[in-house]
DNA sequence: GCCAACGTTGGC
DNA sequence: GCCAACGTTGGC
């Protein structure tokens, strides 16, 4: 996961983060059950639009938050048993409302930040729904949060699981020439979050946006 | 390493 | 509730 920058970053972290070791799907797959009911977002965060994809931050490259590696790029995923891993570490409270509204099977870009080549890298789907981000509870993780409580947890993570990689990578500066032209040509990148909303960790994507990107994967780099 | 953007905290 | 101080994000 991200750490989530798995960065998931926002810590808030949340998110922020980086994530820090993003646990491997087994230990929580089966624990639908714990899940705790979450509150809903307020109105005020509420999204009215259903989101059906994602782009989902984290670094791949090493970095040390509170002395432990936050690094989870796409090849830490892939290298998952069954390529499968619970996104922690969002400590942000828009990217938390995300989470919370991502459905079984929806896509999600896997984005390289905080590295020398940001970027989209591949793609993972949602296996599954929001729980409690057990991170929040543990002292000794980047993310640990002393005023969430076990029994009304703030934080929630999603499993996540490779896709593919993309054909080719597509590099941030890429997305934000095109962002740019769209603004003036009205264009399918123009709104774009990664853009308008500059730190959000786990966002989400139109299906506009979402088919623009991918098909930007049969061009040649410009 | 710098630093702009921006979210959070906490005094008042 | 305002808002200055502060901390984080993340490109460059």
């Amino acid at each position: 996961m991200p750490r989530p920058r798995k960065r998931l970053a926002e810590t808030a972290g949340p998110d922020n983060k980086r994530l820090s070791e993003k646990c491997t799907k087994t230990e929580n797959s089966a624990d639908v059950g714990n899940c705790s009911p979450q509150k809903a977002p307020t109105s005020k965060n509420r999204e009215k639009t259903p989101h059906s994809h994602w782009l989902m931050k984290s670094e791949p490259e090493s970095r040390l938050e509170k002395g432990v590696d936050v690094k989870f790029g796409i090849e830490d995923l892939k290298a998952q048993p069954k390529q499968t891993a619970c996104w922690d570490g969002v400590r942000n409270y828009q990217a938390r409302n995300f989470l919370r509204s991502m459905k079984l099977e929806e896509e999600a870009f896997f984005y390289h930040s905080n590295c020398k080549q940001p970027g989209i890298a591949g793609l993972m789907k949602i296996v599954k729904e929001a729980y409690p981000d057990h991170t929040q509870f543990e002292k000794n993780s980047p993310h640990y949060d002393p005023s969430s409580k076990e029994d009304n947890p703030k934080w929630s993570m999603v499993d996540v699981q490779f896709v593919r990689m993309m054909k080719r990578f597509i590099p941030l500066a890429e997305l934000k020439t095109y962002h740019q032209a769209h603004k003036a040509t009205g264009g399918p990148l123009k709104n774009m979050a990664l853009f308008t909303r500059q730190r959000l960790s786990v966002q989400p994507l139109t299906q506009e946006e979402f088919d623009f990107i991918l098909s930007l994967e049969e061009k040649e780099p410009s």
